[in-house]
DNA sequence: GTTTTTATACTGACCAGTCAGTTTAGAAGG
DNA sequence: CCTTCTAAACTGACTGGTCAGTATAAAAAC
């Protein structure tokens, strides 16, 4: 099943993952150029597209692995857990990730909200899986009574989605000699006081 | 001083900011071609070298002209008010500037974080003036005692700053249908909630 | 008569995608 | 074991198109 064939080609698909996803973040999908990710994953231009359609379809895969991710970490966050202990969770798991995986956080912000794009269609989908996990945990808390009534349940899941992304990033990117507890300290404080009823 | 021809010009190169901010907000910087911007502009490709230097040139103009009217807008909207309603004031007005230049404000999101690109220096030091009017209002809050006093300035003010962006952007996106004083009140909630001492 | 704009043609750099050829993993045969 | 053999994986020079920026002559606006 793993031979080494399999094994070799895997780890030539991440390390195009890998320096892809840097490269977006840092100049943003046009201005990326396929050799330039592949000179940085160490691979001939040829090898991308022996393992890839098209920069675009590169691209769209990197998405779906990156916020199939977040997704699956979101679910394993929320799991059991009573609405409001869940959205704190869910805060956490998303500052966690976007700790781990900053570049792809960074690419996400900058990609997310632009119209007309090729990949458009995909990004929207994704993100729409992730924000219906929010959406589940905040219905339910509307739903017994833990989280205020007249709260717009697409709304908010999609606002406490794109917060924590915004702030995590701005952080990052403008001030990265802090801690990020404080970032994940700032924003629990935030949803905490918002979401009382 | 204001001739018919500096007029003529200064029509020219506002129509052209108007071009290019609504292709850039769609298509990212690297995508947006002189070609397209001259057309949408109904002006030949000669006449934006007549009227900039560069493409790049055009952008970081384009930067310095939006954001300096949103701090003038942030300056005039805090005038003589006390910390706490100076504050209500601030996210009224970038909720009402987004709504108004929808296109830039799309713009500066997907380019406010990113890194390694050549206008980098440009819209950081831009983004630091706006903030600068928020964080003058966080500070005078904080002293006066209206405001909590672990407030850390800096991040309050940036974090301010980018969730009234993200927040206003992705209604606008993905909730076009609702109005846009829903996101200005739910703003205001959050920011009345945070702000409690 | 000076400034601004137009229309069109051009250049040179750059870049997505291709393809003929090379290397490598590991199966098959001895 | 050690040698073919084969298909998968990878290479890098090449191509065709695109695009920022230039050039210029003539027209329009003031």
């Amino acid at each position: 099943m793993t031979d080494g064939r399999t094994r070799r080609r895997e780890d030539t698909r991440q390390r195009l993952f890998v320096a892809a996803v840097d490269l977006i973040a840092e100049q943003g999908f046009s201005a990326t150029t396929v050799d330039d990710i592949a000179a940085r994953a160490g691979v001939a231009k040829g090898t991308v597209y022996y393992n890839f359609e098209s920069k675009t379809v590169l691209f769209e895969e990197l998405l779906r692995h990156g916020i199939g991710l977040l997704t699956a970490e979101f679910r394993a966050a929320v799991d059991g857990l009573p609405p409001r202990e869940a959205l704190a969770a869910l805060v956490r798991a998303e500052l966690d990730y976007i700790r781990r995986y900053r570049a792809f956080a960074q690419l996400l912000l900058s990609e997310m909200w632009r119209t007309n794009r090729e990949w458009q269609q995909t990004l929207r989908l994704l993100r729409g899986e992730a924000i219906e996990v929010i959406a589940e945990t905040v219905r339910a808390g509307v739903a017994s009574g833990d989280l205020p009534a007249d709260l717009d349940v697409r709304t908010a899941s999609s606002a406490l989605f794109g917060v924590g992304l915004v702030v995590a990033v701005d952080w990052l990117v403008f001030q990265p000699d802090r801690p990020i507890a404080d970032v994940q300290d700032a924003l629990l404080g935030i949803v905490r006081r918002v979401a009382q009823t």
